[in-house]
RNA sequence: GGAGAGAUGGCAGAGUGGUUGAAUGCGGCGGUCUUGAAAACCGUUGACCGUUCGCGCGGUCCGGGGGUUCGAAUCCCUCUCUCUCCGCCA
């Protein structure tokens, strides 16, 4: 959510800058800044009347004390008549407040400023490249097909037991997934981050915090009996500790990283390009989380980059970072790199990783303050990204390390599988 | 699931209808003392909204929502959460 008063004070520049993301706010920020001028006003009025009334509440109470009988039911008169316009005016404000409100929840995060314009995935800019393409030759395979041979994930008997996308995992697939979360979660831990487990179900307060609602609550699995929402990542969780608190300066920064089951309902199309690992409604992801001071964020951002193409490298995986366009940066976001590896057998890049500053969007959502040197509260920075998510980490290794003996385990991660080859 | 108790400032904890946004203690911050620190002493210490160039002023907030009243942290209703006992259970 954007500052309102930010709005207010800078109407044309958001209205540019929202254009690179291809929204077209002119019509939505009159709307808003009306509602909000109808809103101070009412209040005004509001408080004006309050301030008399309660001055006249305490006047009577005097008047009981002393005895003053009359004077004391003549004011009581008047307050009544007070109370009834007071009603009618916080109606009135209640009405501007939550439109307002309504309308600000409608428009997306301002882009950074180095966001190239653009309207879809093609006009992501790649940053950087990195890694040699294995060549397969002819017996190349896809990982839906290893998965079968080598019996490490089973995508039917997820679907008997529970649906598509609910893959089984087994014997040194099994553990191969375990060997990742590990991996993943030491490389985090060593460079300063806090390990939490998490929650797996978050309320709605916590959706809304992070911006999953109200606009993308059909992505979430919803227990309604509850009214508890499965987590689509661990990031949920993990910021919404903070949810309505005010750190101190010296906090920052404040480095969390989970590990999680995600649950995705992702309604979407079948076919070649979600097959196999490609999309799941379950998976598993590490999560890293930065709390961080406004001024310290993009810098911040870079390092969380490093950190990601880091685990990439040690897995041997050839690999590339996007800088998201416009276009594909998400509502809460304003700058977002991509990591895509390339999966050898399918041919096509995947992606894996998504690195994200959201400035103080979902601060000011969740009132995530932090006292400066002045005593004064600021909004808070927020930044996270997947470090790293596992099934298409796991398409990728086992295409791209397929041989003629076995699947081979790249060597940062044997200490972990316990095993070099899947065979 | 059944029975009961409770929810007050960063924490602990007073306060049951009239200058109580809230005593007191701890913590935090500033100062005195000290070579420095501790102790002691003094002072200070909530958030949000509106208004103002600013000092300031006004309003709201004692778990959430609603009600009674001229006036509510204090009374009533409701929801949520926590704790204790019982039941069930990894």
């Amino acid at each position: 959510m954007l500052q309102l008063k930010y709005i207010r004070e800078n109407k044309q520049e958001v209205i540019e800058r929202l254009k690179i993301k291809n929204f077209d706010a002119t019509k939505i920020v009159d709307e808003l800044l009306e509602a909000d001028a109808e809103r101070r006003n009412a209040q005004k009025q509001l408080d004006d009347t309050l301030a008399i009334s309660k001055k006249l509440a305490k006047e009577i109470g005097m008047f009981f004390k002393t005895g003053e009988k009359e004077k004391a039911e003549e004011a009581r008169n008047n307050s009544t008549e007070l109370k009834q316009k007071a009603k009618e005016l916080e109606v009135s404000m209640n009405k501007a407040a939550s439109k307002t409100k309504e309308l600000l929840l409608e428009i997306p995060n301002l882009p950074h400023s180095s966001v190239p314009p653009g309207k879809s995935e093609q006009d992501n800019i790649v940053v950087f490249e990195e890694g040699e393409i294995p060549e397969l030759g002819e017996n190349k395979v896809p990982h839906w097909e290893l998965t079968d041979k080598y019996k490490i994930i089973d995508f039917d008997l997820g679907s008997k037991v529970s649906g598509a996308g609910f893959p089984f995992y087994r014997g040194k697939g099994a553990k191969l997934q375990r060997a990742l979360i590990n991996f993943f979660i030491d490389e985090a831990i060593e460079i300063g981050y806090l390990e939490y487990q998490t929650p797996l179900l978050i309320n709605e307060a916590s959706g809304y915090g992070t911006g999953q609602l109200p606009d993308k609550e059909g992505q979430m699995y919803h227990a309604t009996e509850d009214n508890l929402y499965l987590i689509p990542t661990a990031e949920v969780p993990l910021t919404n500790i903070y949810r309505n608190t005010i750190l101190k300066e010296t906090d920052f920064p404040i480095k969390n990283v989970a590990y999680s089951s995600c649950f995705r309902r992702e309604a979407g199309s079948y076919g070649k390009d979600v097959r196999g690992l490609n999309r799941l409604h379950q998976f598993d992801k590490v999560e890293i989380v930065q709390i961080e001071h406004p001024g310290k964020s993009y810098e911040t951002l870079e390092k969380m980059k490093d950190h990601v193409a880091n685990l990439l490298r040690k897995l041997e995986l050839p690999f590339r970072i996007l800088r998201l366009c416009g276009g594909d940066v998400s509502f809460t976001a304003a700058l977002t790199y991509d990591f895509e590896v390339y999966s050898a057998a399918q041919e096509r890049w995947l992606e894996v990783s998504s690195v994200s500053n959201f400035e103080n969007f979902q601060a000011n959502r969740m009132m995530l303050r932090y006292k400066d040197k002045e005593g004064k509260t600021n909004l808070a920075h927020t930044l996270n990204g997947s470090a790293l998510a596992l099934p298409r980490i796991v398409a990728a290794l086992l295409e791209n390390n397929q041989t003629a003996e076995g699947i081979t385990i790249p060597k940062a991660l044997v200490p972990y599988t316990g095993f070099e080859i899947i065979d």
